[in-house]
DNA sequence: CATTTTATCGACAGCATGTTGATATTACAA
DNA sequence: TTGTAATATCAACATGCTGTCGATAAAATG
């Protein structure tokens, strides 16, 4: 009894993510409802409270998820590769996941998982920052070129990925290194 | 007949403007009901529904006016000032009305309007942009920028006006060059 | 097979929603 | 000032989603 408390409650939960997904394809998170996504999933409601407490821990569930996933196919990367090679490796596994990203990245779902995802793989990433001495100064220029490179990202992937991924790594490794060497 | 639609009307919309500001330093804006705005602004239910289809309509309006209001401000600023000063000119204004600002940007409210308002008060300043000769790497260069700028401001906010706005305007000024020189 | 976990079902009260019709109040204009 | 149009109020109603309950059925484990 240690783990078969997880053999059909993950199937459903793993429904339930699925139909989540489906639905926030076809219309905003905020008017996604609990008996919606059951039926979408094909569950009783009463199930899904046996589970979660609402839409949003569903959600936080995926995000979750994928984060780990993601850091994950990173780390299998050469880790001697250099930080450009990481983050093209990053912007292919988007490029594998279309659907995925497109759905959690590019609308603003009121959560922050767009800076949060990005920023834990990018901080991962982190090529030396620049260093002014002054703690402030550094905390500002971190933040630009965080959600700098956080919104070329989401931009790449509205565009229909209009640029090769090593073009796009390229580009952001070039602009925060011109701010380095400020 | 012409404007007084707009007697009573301005002032009950004002209500529900004051209201809904109110109820948003409370609690987050999804958790706001129609009920609980109406009884903070001390109307009548129905009486929301002669204004607004939900609350979504009147945080838009809200912005609207933000938005507004701002660009006006801005647009007093001497005409022949600097980018620089008019960005300084933009974070003075956000001073003078922290709590307005704080509220309106320093939560996802699932909407737009950080990257909205900022971006419409930044163009209008836009200083040059690099020109690289490709159209797509200045599209990801003027996303960069706009985000990273976007964040610094809204972090500027969020840490208590830790900078005097100068310092906040030179460095966003400082950080777009040194790209554009890139 | 027996036990524990998980899923289903029906039902329920609670609450916010959006609308309606009747009525009162307000603002403006003649 | 008074009449008229616009607004605001009020009570009421049907509707839909919510969260919970108890009882039951199905499924997984050992």
């Amino acid at each position: 009894m240690e783990k078969h408390e997880s053999r059909r409650a993950k199937m459903t939960k793993r429904l339930l993510h699925e139909a989540l997904m489906e639905l926030m394809q076809e219309k905003p998170f905020k008017q996604i409802t609990i008996k919606e996504l059951c039926e979408r999933a094909d569950l009783n409601r009463t199930t899904f409270y046996l589970h979660y407490a609402d839409q949003q821990s569903v959600l936080d569930d995926i995000e979750r998820e994928v984060k780990e996933q993601t850091l994950a196919y990173i780390q299998n990367v050469n880790p001697s590769a250099k930080a450009v090679d990481l983050i093209e490796a990053f912007l292919h596994y988007i490029q594998k996941n279309e659907v995925l990203f497109r759905t959690l990245l590019c609308n603003n779902n009121g959560d922050d998982f767009q800076v949060e995802l990005i920023q834990y793989i990018l901080e991962g990433i982190r090529t030396n920052l620049p260093n002014y001495g002054d703690p402030t100064t550094e905390r500002y220029v971190h933040t630009f070129l965080m959600h700098g490179s956080v919104h070329i990202i989401i931009d790449w992937i509205e565009a229909g990925f209009d640029l090769p991924a090593r073009e796009v790594a390229k580009l952001c490794f070039r602009l925060c290194d011109s701010v380095r060497t400020m």
